[in-house]
DNA sequence: TTTTATATTTGCAATGATTTCAGAAATGAA
DNA sequence: TTCATTTCTGAAATCATTGCAAATATAAAA
């Protein structure tokens, strides 16, 4: 559990006015790191916030990938997912539950991947699908 | 570039029945590895078939990729895009030409991630993003 | 405090890739 | 050929995301 007022340093820090909405928001995926869509966020706020407008969640997320506050995955082909943990790590999604589960990598990505000379990466993201161990046990 | 007669026989050891336009949108997916999208398929193959409908392109992409034989890429949010090299590799695609490039990797994907007992893995994409050296000389 | 300018939020409409669906066409078996 | 099954087609529907213009909130200036 992270402070508010240290949740809105970093947003003046990233150049971000920090307003009720877009601190609600951020403080939701800094706390729940349960890699939500933007309607789940948006669902969640709607009533801790008097009203809320599911474009400004969608523009407000958008706002903090870019300033590098928080990830966006495309782990889903049908929606984005967002992870306020802005650390190199993998991901794996159940194709049954559907949970996507944070895995620690033993190297960096670039590591892994030979013939980049002469290419810029700005970002990296490995993947991995699959049934996760709850659902596995269920079966 | 493989026989016509080679890949009829991939499709009907995969246990599906060679239509024409399926044989075609196979050859074209193995035969090009531009990584295309269902949109890119149906306008290189409107012409050299009669009549093709762009749901056919689509529904045969989800059949060869349920069968195996050719990759789903989420590299990019807003398309989809397929890939005829089912071998494990890495994929780069350049934010400013949005070419999507091979890339070799050092090991196998699930050796780079720790924590896996008891996950049972059927898919890992390793995402890289950036500029491409082309796109960078021209800067 | 009031005025003014600017930034942010809102809600609805539009977008566009993908899917659904029902009928048409092709294929294989009898 | 006839019948049954599979495949293809094209138009309509879906749904996450974005665009846009009006409404609201905030900060600066007077």
């Amino acid at each position: 559990m992270i402070a508010r007022s240290e949740l809105k340093k970093e947003l003046i820090n990233a150049g971000i006015r920090p307003s009720v909405q877009r601190l609600a928001i951020y403080e939701y995926v800094k706390t729940n790191r349960t890699h939500p869509t933007a309607d789940v966020v948006y669902d969640a706020l709607r009533d801790e916030l008097g009203s809320l407008s599911l474009t400004t969640v969608y523009n407000t997320l958008k706002l903090f990938v870019d300033a590098g506050l928080v990830q966006l995955l495309s782990i889903d082909d049908t929606f984005r997912c967002f992870d306020g943990d802005t650390t190199s790590h993998a991901h794996f999604r159940c194709d049954s539950c559907g949970k996507i589960v944070d895995l620690k990598i033993k190297n960096d990505f670039l590591a892994m991947v030979d013939g980049l000379d002469g290419f810029e990466i700005k970002e990296a993201q490995l993947y991995l699908k699959g049934i996760c161990p709850i659902c596995k046990r269920k079966n």
